[in-house]
DNA sequence: GACCCGGACTGAAACATTTCAATCCGCTGA
DNA sequence: TCAGCGGATTGAAATGTTTCAGTCCGGGTC
């Protein structure tokens, strides 16, 4: 036997058995039908009469016929595929971010293609360029400074919406999160606490989210009457994981101070296994607001008060902003949507601690 | 003007400029070669004479041509795109798994789409037919018992490797770690610790994980010469996420005892939560250990002894399985690769704690 | 009975690419 | 000088779908 397409039974083929993927032309044939119909009864089904497509329907099912989407996105032009390209997937915020964008997707019958950038300029490049091909639009946080050059590059003429990042001159639809008011919304806490000095441990400030929460905090100082640059001690670690938060925390030691900001979660988190090593009681001796309210937040050791994001609502949006942009075409108009972010009070900053009510 | 394509130049336009994309044809001709050399450019570059090569490459450049994915796909019957479907893209365990495979893939030019399944059957399913239709091969770990079902009416003729789950009956290649050993090595060392009672905090033992790390547990009890149903108490709670394993610590209060195996570490970290609230001192009074080793395991507020699944290794591999598969087509013989966990012993549960040395 | 209407159905064209048999052409060797 | 060679190039066919200008036909109207 060549090495060809083997023969399954060894009895005579029955020659309407084709062993490839049933097409259109096979159902219009075995259906008696012509193909235009077979694509009506798929695509518009109240335009064919009830029985002819009774009898089209039981082909389908019997074939087991199901459309060869290259060949229907050839023809139609959609891909009914959006893309989303993250910074870091294993960042609970992005998960959740896709979470909503699925959904969002999901009503729409587009299904999302997720992409990784890892922080990498060189990665998300590559993936706006092989997402570019394969979906009809793409939602990206972007990873630095030089995003609408990126963009541009990367994505062509797809349509196109920044994720948590203003579209500096407004060349894109954009949805965020007013990062500034979050970090004033950390820092006004614990300023009122009663604490009169700060230490915010951020990621990277390159990173606008970072200098925007940082810049936040100045404005609490500044707005409590305090000298910004002198109540409030800045931190930059390389990463924001937890482990960076946890060896920060360590090096500074007793010099970190009664009241801690970290510009996420994940650091906080990290911060709060280190304090607590070193005996510290968070919540009492001292106060901690981390940024993102992640799931585990909530259920940290001593709970997190954290800054919220509406995250599932932000990748929502965004996803719904791209199906508009596409759906409009060449009369889009860019939006720039800010949503707000809430604070969260839990045990680590708590102003009495009061373990059970 | 009527609302078709507006001209963005009121001048007379170029008749060599369509405001569509330039295809193939648009490059052929500006470059006065057939189509059939832009194609050849394109996939067979040592083919073509040099100057003729550097001619064509140069107008792609001028023109921005970039392949439309669909008319390749249609043509070579290939997507260069593999799928995901995982049971939930917020546990790391399944993002880090993510990151191996869209390692694999890229190292075959092969783009990754990530689907979630949320654990819900449904959402499999339909993640599998929608993934049949626009990728290559599936990687898939199944919500449950009735995978092979799901996954024949799913994904039809598609390849497809089952992830962290063997096939029942060698239906499909898989790539999977042996849970039973996993459960036993973390139960064999805290019986080692000499603990005689074990609490085991478990997801759903409808997982067929779930189950195995119990069973492994059961294996250790009887292998220290103990009655494996006395010596283990198996808690079953309905999620595994924080919150679950910090409730169910809770409600146990001190009959959790003093050793307690978490079938995955957000679980452990939730009950790590639990205990440290209800001021037991982890890795002194209690033994904990968890699995997974997650990254943020060894940064929790007392590190966490875990046991380590090769993550990214099982994403890698399994890509590469499906990858083969893809390859060797007719003649592809299913094979089961099972990876072997290690136990990671930390904080958590130290024989004698010693936090400085 | 002729005519017309309109719903149902048809089938060729188009989508952008790849493939491959055929052609072209400049050289070499006799 | 010419047959023959082989690398470079060509262009038609093919992929599976959707679209749309038509055709068909049963029945109602005059």
């Amino acid at each position: 036997m060549p090495p060809g397409r083997p023969t399954p039974t060894p009895s005579i083929a029955t020659p309407d058995t084709p062993a490839r993927r049933p097409t259109v032309r096979d159902v219009a044939e075995r259906a008696g039908v012509s193909l235009g119909t077979v694509s009506n009864v798929l695509n518009r089904p109240e335009q064919v009469a009830a029985r002819t497509r009774a009898r089209v329907e039981a082909v389908v099912e019997e074939l087991g016929f199901v459309r060869n989407a290259s060949a229907n996105q050839l023809r139609t032009g959609r891909h009914r595929a959006l893309g989303l390209v993250v910074l870091d997937i294993g960042n609970p915020f992005f998960t959740e971010v896709a979470r909503g964008a699925e959904a969002a997707a999901r009503e729409d019958d587009c299904v999302l293609v997720l992409g990784n950038s890892d922080s990498s300029a060189e990665q998300e490049l590559r993936n706006l360029r092989t997402l570019a091909e394969r979906v009809d639009g793409i939602i990206v946080s972007p990873v630095d400074e030089h995003a609408e050059e990126l963009v541009r590059l990367g994505a062509g003429a797809t349509p196109l919406v920044l994720l948590d990042r203003r579209s500096p001159r407004g060349r894109h639809c954009s949805v965020s999160v007013d990062d500034v008011l979050g970090g004033l919304l950390a820092a006004e806490h614990l300023f009122q606490l009663g604490h009169s000095r700060l230490t915010v441990i951020t990621g990277p400030l390159s990173l606008q989210q970072c200098a925007d929460r940082v810049e936040g905090a100045h404005a609490a100082a500044t707005a409590a009457g305090l000298d910004a640059k002198q109540a409030v001690r800045v931190v930059e670690v390389d990463n924001m994981t937890a482990r960076d938060g946890r060896a920060c925390v360590a090096e500074l030691g007793d010099d970190v101070g009664g009241a801690v900001f970290c510009t996420n979660d994940l650091l906080a988190l990290g911060a709060l296994a280190s304090l607590q090593q070193a005996g510290r009681r968070v919540g009492e001796d001292v106060a901690l607001v981390g940024y993102d309210d992640i799931a585990f937040a909530a259920d940290a050791a001593v709970p997190l008060s954290s800054v919220r994001q509406p995250m599932y609502e932000l990748g929502y949006r965004a996803c719904k902003t791209v199906l508009a942009e596409i759906a409009e075409g060449e009369r889009h108009r860019h939006q720039q949507i800010v949503f707000q972010p809430e604070l969260v009070i839990r045990e680590s900053s708590r102003p009495n601690p009061v373990p059970e009510q």
